[in-house]
Parts: C-alpha cells; structure tokens; sequence
DNA sequence: GCCGTTTTCGGCCCGACTGTTTTCAGTCG
C-alpha cells in the first residue's frame, strides 16, 4: 500500500471526528500522522511488515491507538474504524467543507437541521431562501455561499508546478513594475516548489498599501475578488488560479514570509520550539516578553531560534528542524550546479528542434555537454528510430559537434524496455552510443511483481546508463507503475545505475521523497528535463526544486559533473 | 491520541477576518 493512500485515510478520519466535535487534539493526532506517513520516505506496510506494531510506534506522532488503526488499514486494505464514522455522516456532507465558509460546524448543522446532504442542496437551499431559517445565518452569508460553490463547481482542484510558477512570477512583476510593491515574494508551497499547489500566496511589502492592493484587484484576467482588505486582498483569476496578497511592514518581512511560506506542521514545530525558550513566533516576529528580537529576515528568525537556515523546499517537518538545530542541514543543489542536459529528444523523432538549435540553445544557458536521446523503434507514436536511422543520427552529432566549440553533445538514445524486460535494441548497437537511457513507454498494466523484474532486469544489462522516468506518473492523468519501488533503488545501488529526476512539469518523477530514498541508499540521480523544443530545456528548475524537497546535494547529481568525469562515470566494466 | 532535558498527567501554535453579533464563534491560513 502506498503510503499516499494510508495518509489519506487518516486525513479522512480527521476530517470526520472534527465534524463529530472530538477531543481537538485527538483530531490534530491523525492529521500529524498522516502529514508524517505521507513525508516518510519508507513505506509504511514495509515497516510494519519488518517490525511489527513496535515499528510503526517508532515513528513520529504514532503511538499504540494509531498503529492499531494503520495495522487494521494495511491488514484488512480499509479501515474499519472510518468506515463506522461514515455511517453518521454521508460523504456530500463532508464534501462541502470545500466550500469557502463552510467548516465542520456548519456542514453539521447544516445536514441535522436541514437534512442538507450534498453540496447541490446546499446550493439550491441557498437560492430558495432556506438556508435563512437558521440562526446565524443572514443575506450576505447565504450569497457569499452561492458564489463559493459555483468556484468550487468550476475549479480544477490543483495546479501544476510547471503551470503556477510562470503565472505567479508574472503577477509579482507587475507588482513590482510601478515601484509600488518595494519587494515581493511568492511564498506558501509554490515556494516550497511542491508538484502541485492549491493557491498562490504573494507577500509584499509597500510605502502605499492601499495603492498596491488597488493596483493588485485590478490586474487583467482577474474573475472575481474574493475579499479585499487594507493588507490582504484575494482574487480568483479566469483559469481557476486563487491569488492571495499579503501587504506587511517592512521590519516583518521575514517572519510573514516565513509564517506564509509554511508548510503548516513545520510552522506548528518552529512556535514549540520557540515556547521551550520562552520566546514567541507569529508573522510578525520572535519575540521575547514584548520585545521583538528578530523578524526582518528569515535567516534572523532562524538565528534567533538557534537553528540553522532551512530553505523553504525542506520547510514540511520531516527531519528539517532537528538536522537544522543539530546543524546538520545538507548544502541543496541549486540550478547553477547543473553543467548539462542527458535527456532530450530532437526533430528526428518526436522533438520540434534539429540536434543543432538544441545544442545551441543549451550552450545558451551555460551547459558544458547534452546527450540527444531520441526515441527507439517500439516507440512508434513518436516516430522511433531504427537501427540504421540511429547510426545516421550519431554521425551528424559527430559533424555538429565538430562546428560547436567547448560544448559536448552526447550521442545517446531513450530505448524502451520491452515487456520481458529486453530492451529494444541490440547490446552491439547500445555499445556504440555514449549514454543510454532506458524507460518504459507500453505494457503498463503489469502486476507489481512483473514491473519490477521488467525494469530490474533492464538495469542489469551494463550498457544502461540511466532508467529515466521509473514510476512512469502522469501527474493528475496517470497513476505510477505498480512497481516495487525500494527493490527498484536496492537494485539500482547494487548495479551502479543511475535514476533520472525527469523535470516535465507533469511527470517530476521520481518525485520528492523517492529521490531521498534514493540518496540515502546511495544512488545517483541524473535531473534531465526530456524536452521536446528548446524552451523545454527551461524545466530543469522544476526539477532542481523537487531535487531539492529530497534533500539533494551536488554531488548526488551526476549532470552537475564536468564532461570528464561525467565520462568516467558513465564508463561501464 | 501523542508526548516528555522541568512532565507518565496535563498540556498540545498563533493571529486575522467575516458575519453576525453588542462580545463572539466559526473559518481560514
């Protein structure tokens, strides 16, 4: 079982004995574990089978009552226990928590009082003067909930990375453009660079607050304003993108940007440590007593706590705080260590660009070397090449490469792994090219047990250089492989294979906690973007960031060599 | 329901906004 699911299922119960007006801190239990199972590198079933019920009480926020409830999920594949809470509460009741001014409260006494079960009746008891008959409950509320479940209709959940980022980076320049905005940062996990994200937060700062939330309500492609404030206004663009501006002073910036920043369970952790040295943290600074002693900047609060800096991709409480308090924080790799690209594809399969505007372009961006790693012949929606059209491909890159000066351009190839785990072209040709790379592209409803032999077996064979893209996740499109993905990383380490963090805004795979896995057991990582054009090659920030949540560094990174290592690396007995 | 360099019992992060209220509960981040 994966432990996205066993997190879920405790996030469900939460959700459920809050609605049930619980023990409050009973209900933040479950939440804290699950927040912990979903950050676990290890898989939690493993665990539990190696260990035993002592193993999960190991882990942090799980004590006897909740390893009882995660044996009962991973033994019976339910829970039992959230099954019986459902039975007084139907699932329409806690879907409409996702309407904007609706909690736990209302949603019960919504449902008691009216027998409201659904978030369709909410809205037609909304319309039809109904939801007035209860206490509380006036015009302004009752429009305010029309228009929240018609956002909530027509919002698509998450967004990608890949798609948040550019949006928000425009917004903050236009912030910015007319000297109203003196700084301004994105901040809460789009920061945190997490795959998907929910809303953008923007925190300011501003000589004329007043002036820039003017300027901010009125940006083009705004729907609809959400609240406007003197410091904090909110707006829904027309692609569903909820935006949030936060205006603060100047000497509180970094403690607002770090309180926004999140994540939530890391802010909880950072305010107990402060407690247990008599100070206090909110986003308006450290304080002691009434006086405040830091808040300026972030790498101040975190002096003041006397902790080492934690970069915003670690900030989700999983080993971040106590490494930065023990100063044990790993140097993250940052974009300026990358030296060049080892997955692209050119016009002769399915890329737009020819091997030399590639090449170019990567030059362009300070790379030392790229490998052209075109499609093979089993991959025939993208136009895979043959044998005959491969060995063509590697003289031109030898003609191209003669006419680039300081910059290598690899000649190497993305082969499939065919279903037996052979890979689709012969070892005699693989010997040939200078890196290859191997991953799946069909066959992708195979058992467990029979994708992970398929790509161990794969990784065996000594001319693979790199698997790329190894749970094969479409983000929001495609769920992974089913594949045993720690034998997969055993495997990997035991035969010098390298795994690629593939930086396509939709794949980001292997994702986050994987890479950490990865690292600790000693694997390296290749971060390639696998364009399809030039601007592609753009991605490798989206990969860097999800390298740096799995708390790579450098020299965990096999593209961050120059090209003489880098060939040594790739070398093969 | 978890947890312990003051604790095995008594705590458990902090503050703002909104809509409804004359002092606050609920929601949100």
């Amino acid at each position: 079982m994966e432990n996205s699911t066993l997190a879920d299922i405790l996030f469900k119960i939460s959700t459920l004995l809050e609605m049930k007006e619980e023990n409050p801190f009973k209900i933040k239990s479950y939440q804290k574990a699950a927040v912990n199972i979903e950050n676990l590198p290890e898989n939690v079933e493993e665990i539990y089978k190696k260990g035993g019920r002592p193993a999960l009480e190991k882990l942090d926020g799980i004590g006897k009552g909740l390893s009882e409830r995660i044996e009962d999920i991973i033994k019976t594949g339910r829970s039992s226990y959230l099954d019986k809470l459902r039975k007084d509460i139907p699932d329409g009741v806690t879907e409409m928590l996702n309407i904007q001014g609706v909690g736990p409260k209302l949603a019960m006494k919504l449902f008691r009082s009216l027998r409201i079960k659904t978030v369709e009746e909410l809205l037609s008891a909304a319309k039809n003067g109904k939801l007035k008959k209860l206490e509380g409950i006036e015009d302004k509320k009752v429009f305010n909930i029309i228009k929240a479940v018609e956002n909530y209709k027509n919002m698509n959940e998450k967004h990608f990375l890949g798609e948040a980022l550019p949006y928000a980076e425009t917004i903050v320049k236009q912030i910015e453009k007319n000297g109203l905005g003196t700084k301004a940062l994105i901040c809460g996990s789009l920061r945190r660079m997490k795959e998907t994200i929910g809303d953008i937060d923007i925190l300011a700062t501003s000589e004329h607050p007043g002036d820039l939330m003017a300027l901010f309500t009125s940006l083009p492609g705004i729907k609809e304003i959400a609240a406007k404030g003197k410091t904090k206004s909110s707006a829904i663009f027309d692609n569903g993108m909820n935006v949030d501006l936060r205006v603060v002073d100047e000497r509180e910036f970094g403690s607002a940007s770090h309180y926004f920043t999140g994540s939530k369970q890391h802010n909880i952790k950072i305010r107990k440590i402060a407690i247990s040295k008599g100070l206090k943290v909110s986003e308006y600074g450290v304080f002691k007593g009434r006086k405040r002693i830091a808040g300026r900047t972030e790498e101040e609060l975190f002096k003041a706590l006397g902790m080492q800096y934690v970069p915003p991709e670690l900030r989700e409480d999983s080993g971040e705080i106590e490494a930065a308090r023990k100063r044990a924080l790993p140097a993250l790799i940052d974009l300026k260590d990358i030296k060049g690209d080892l997955h692209m594809h050119s016009n002769h399969t399915d890329g737009t660009a020819s091997i030399e505007e590639m090449a170019k372009a990567a030059k362009k961006l300070g790379y030392e070397y790229i490998a052209i790693t075109d499609h093979s012949r089993s991959t025939k929606v993208a136009g895979g090449l043959n044998e005959k059209e491969l060995l063509e491909q590697m003289g031109e890159i030898d003609r191209i490469n003669k006419k680039i000066s300081g910059f290598k351009i690899l000649k190497g190839a993305e082969v499939d792994i065919l279903k037996d785990g052979s890979l689709d072209f012969p070892d005699e040709l693989l010997s040939k090219l200078d890196i290859v790379i191997a991953s799946i592209h069909s066959g992708f409803s195979m058992t467990k047990d029979e994708m992970t032999k398929r790509i161990i077996k794969a990784m065996q064979n000594r001319f693979v250089s790199i698997i790329a893209h190894p749970t094969g996740r479409l983000i929001g499109r495609r769920m992974p492989y089913e594949i045993d993905i720690e034998n997969v990383i055993s495997e990997a380490a035991r035969t010098g294979t390298v795994l690629e963090l593939n930086s396509y805004p939709d794949r980001l795979d292997l994702k986050d906690i994987h890479c950490r896995m990865a690292k600790e057991k000693g694997v390296k990582i290749s971060i390639n973007t696998d364009s399809h054009n030039t601007n592609n090659l753009s991605y490798m920030k989206y990969g860097i960031g999800t390298a740096r949540r799995g708390w790579l560094t450098k020299k965990d990174v096999i593209n961050t060599l120059d090209l003489g290592e880098l060939m040594d690396h790739l070398e093969r007995p």
